[in-house]
DNA sequence: GTGAACTAGTCAACCTTGTTGACCATATCA
DNA sequence: TGATATGGTCAACAAGGTTGACTAGTTCAC
């Protein structure tokens, strides 16, 4: 079974029991993708060129996903500190909120993870593949676009 | 950074590294869902609602796959031994030589995986993905289906 | 043996999310 | 200062998925 299959498998699951507990937990108005962003928005102030390159889709498809986070209520665009084009994306207080949330589920299934393939397990996998994609695109990660 | 990034960033770099290499060797007609159907293929006779299964998409999603595959001239349907209902699906010659094509770049890539974390990692990772996998789907693995 | 319930696969219509190239305003650079 | 580049948006389009209806065939209870 190639590796290909088991990433987008365990893709796969980590994103369905995710959703899973974010809906148990009453929010059903999030796509997976935006919990890529929202852990983005964590660490770096952002634009939309920047989602774009995260998310490996074009600047149009970006601005859309963007403007879908808006509307839910989870970012908003604020002027750019330098550049009078770009926007800044800022989390609002539900979108700090959902990430929250998000992480903690997310460790969650990291725990749940380890009691089936033990904690040293999970942190090795991890590094691997740190180390493995960072090998393959030149000391950068490449982007998260999982779909065919 | 949460597995599902590491994991859709894994996908994304194992399936745009076989696409390239296929396109190296001339072949550009293959969508990235069809290695995983010829994979499956390989050890198994299946009809239409597997293939669904497999992709965890719609029997009219597998259906149109089964279609474009055969289009160009990958597999072909031929009438069910038992059911009068189902089609049997077969490679065709083109697509057991892709297969093994596949089969091939797929080998090269976990070699390459191997340069960069040692064979016993990629050995290690294989067996916890699919112990994890399996604990977390009742035995069975998920299906494959990617994207968001 | 028969009829009800179920299933395999297809149909047409629709939906979601992506891409493309043009465009405008702004930034950079020679 | 003018040429080139860039950030983001626009409208139109594309790919690949879903849905529910449908037909033909299968299974099952009686």
């Amino acid at each position: 079974m190639p590796l290909a299959r088991l990433m987008a498998m365990a893709f796969r699951s980590l994103i369905d029991d995710l959703h899973d507990r974010l809906r148990a937990r009453g929010i059903t108005d999030v796509r997976p993708a935006y919990g890529f962003v929202l852990l983005y928005l964590r660490d770096h102030d952002a634009t939309a060129r920047e989602i774009a390159e995260l998310m490996g889709t074009s600047k149009q498809a970006a601005s859309k996903l963007i403007g879908a986070m808006e509307g839910a209520k989870l970012v908003r665009r604020a002027p750019h500190p330098t550049d009078g084009r770009a926007h800044r994306l800022a989390l609002t207080r539900r979108g700090a909120r959902l990430l929250t949330t998000v992480e903690t589920i997310y460790r969650e299934l990291e725990d749940e993870w380890a009691e089936v393939i033990g904690a040293p397990a999970v942190a090795s996998m991890r590094a691997d593949l740190l180390a493995v994609l960072r090998a393959r695109n030149d000391g950068e990660l490449p982007p998260v676009r999982p779909g065919f």
